[in-house]
DNA sequence: ATGGCAGGAAGCTCCTGA
């Protein structure tokens, strides 16, 4: 199984770098964040004729998550439960022995605004759901920006982010958290390139002086993770022309 | 130096992102 996830800042303007993509890599499944398009305008022909399923869950502007699977995505369940979140963030569903949950973690925009306490609330409901649903399904992956990156090596300079929103001692705790279920960072299973970033801002000419953030993770359960043959980022996507500032994020599990 | 760039909705400017 091929698994990935994919902020794409805007489904409509990353449609034909998506396509491109899936036509190339052919994974099994693929999990968006930020799609930014409502349900009804969802390009689900394209991606049919690309050889996928979706099933999705998004609103105007902002926010937007969606799975897309070559076999059809079973028993879909919308945001956490228990947990009256407005905005589209979590989608979860079936695709073949597996349970794969697309997350979009809020920003935060700064330390201490109310946006920044709504993510670490949002980061304790999101674990506090996800016990539940590591019990019912022991295979799980969840897929999607995290907006934390959880170490030091995850940051071009990290003096310069210390104490910034993205790297804060209590997101990285809320992110260890999800750790101390026994989840694991498939990236970090195998060694990686210094430097290995997931976004870059579009400004300051950041991507090409690698000016980046790792911040988009796959995170695998007890009963997954022992299966992962490879964890790695598409930093290519990065290069094109009206890039998604974040690049993908792929593993290939043994099943 | 709080800028810079991009997307979206609105409407020629604003908010948000990370």
């Amino acid at each position: 199984m091929k698994l990935a996830a994919w902020n794409v800042n805007s489904l409509n303007v990353r449609l034909p770098h998506l396509l491109d993509w899936l036509a190339r890599e052919r994974p099994d499944a693929i999990c968006l964040q930020e799609t930014k398009v409502e349900d009804k305008n969802f390009p689900l022909e394209a991606i049919a004729k690309a050889g996928y399923r979706a099933v999705f869950s998004g609103q105007k502007t902002y926010n937007g998550v969606a799975i897309l699977a070559r076999e059809s995505p079973q028993a879909v369940e919308e945001g956490i439960s228990g947990y009256a979140d407005e905005p589209k963030r979590v989608l979860s569903a079936n695709v073949g022995d597996l349970r794969l949950v697309s997350a979009y973690v809020p920003n935060g925009q700064s330390i201490g605004s109310d946006k920044y306490r709504y993510k670490l609330d949002w980061l304790g409901q999101f674990d506090r759901w996800l016990e539940g649903e590591l019990k019912k399904h022991p295979r799980l992956a969840i897929l999607g920006d995290f907006n934390i990156a959880p170490e030091d090596r995850d940051v071009h300079d990290p003096k310069a982010w210390e104490g910034q929103v993205l790297v804060s001692a209590p997101e990285r705790a809320a992110f260890q958290q999800l750790i101390g279920r026994g989840l694991k960072d498939s990236f970090r299973l195998f060694d990686q390139p210094e430097k290995s970033y997931s976004w870059w801002d579009y400004r300051m000419n950041a991507f090409r002086r690698n000016l980046g953030l790792r911040i988009d993770h796959i995170l695998l359960s007890p009963g997954l993770a022992p299966h992962c043959r490879s964890s790695s980022i598409h930093v290519d996507m990065r290069k094109l022309e009206r890039p998604s500032d974040h690049a993908p994020v792929v593993v290939e599990i043994d099943l």
